[in-house]
DNA sequence: ACCGGGATGGCCT
DNA sequence: GGCCATCCCGGTT
């Protein structure tokens, strides 16, 4: 018997810990977000911790700007950031406030509404590649700008909400460095995925651009 | 598995 | 002014 997902929000008090105990409480948890279309429900099984504090990976390192203004607000908010003049990936951010500290989501299993995802994400191949990867599963839930600094701690029917879910235990989370991250030389092993699941996106290291030719 | 190209905003000098 | 970014994709080996 495996039980139902368990479908209570997630509190404000439940993302108001420091980052590295909310980040793998995280995994196997459940974020609706709830479009034009429908609801499209994840279940996240890789995750990243980024501290404001002494932690040159983050966006907060360098100070409060207009970008990152939301990572210094309350906890249980979702950070949106566009890169690489492509991209948005989302965060949800973490207490205490003021620390500036938030959880990348990295990737996620859909488990509802992926014919909505699909129609964002036409070049996966499957339903497992739909949300692998943190710029993916933003394109899968269509996530952009105009959510940043959205409540994830709002009841279902809310652009976002986090749901309890069915959170794994500490045999099924690894961790290891963070991909991507510059000036980081792998030093902090923040990274937190579901052991030998298939939703998880591959490990690569950080590569400097190179200049266009 | 491993490349290289794509594209633009943010932030530092 | 100029670098680099919490990356993805398609092509090739």
């Amino acid at each position: 018997m495996i039980a139902a997902p368990d479908r209570t929000p997630l509190t404000r008090e439940f993302f108001d810990r420091p980052v590295l105990e909310v980040a793998p409480d995280l995994l196997g948890r459940i974020l609706v977000r709830t479009t034009q279309e429908g609801p499209i429900e994840l279940r996240l099984t890789e995750v990243e911790a980024y501290d404001g504090q002494n932690d040159p990976g983050s966006h907060a390192y360098r100070g409060r700007t207009a970008r990152n203004d939301v990572m210094f607000g309350p906890p249980g908010h979702v950070y949106v950031y566009f890169t690489y003049g492509m991209w948005h990936c989302m965060n949800l951010v973490c207490g205490p406030e003021g620390r500036a500290s938030a959880v990348l989501l990295r990737a996620g299993e859909i488990t509802e509404g992926a014919e909505f995802a699909r129609k964002r994400r036409l070049s996966a191949q499957q339903d497992k590649e739909l949300a692998k990867g943190p710029a993916r599963l933003a394109t899968a839930l269509g996530v952009d700008r105009a959510l940043d600094g959205t409540d994830a701690c709002a009841p279902e029917g809310s652009p976002f909400t986090m749901l309890a879910g069915t959170p794994v235990g500490p045999d099924q989370v690894r961790n290891g460095p963070r991909t991507g991250v510059s000036g980081d030389g792998g030093v902090h092993p923040w990274r937190f995925w579901i052991v030998n699941d298939p939703t998880v996106s591959p490990y690569r290291a950080h590569t400097p651009r190179r200049r266009r030719t």
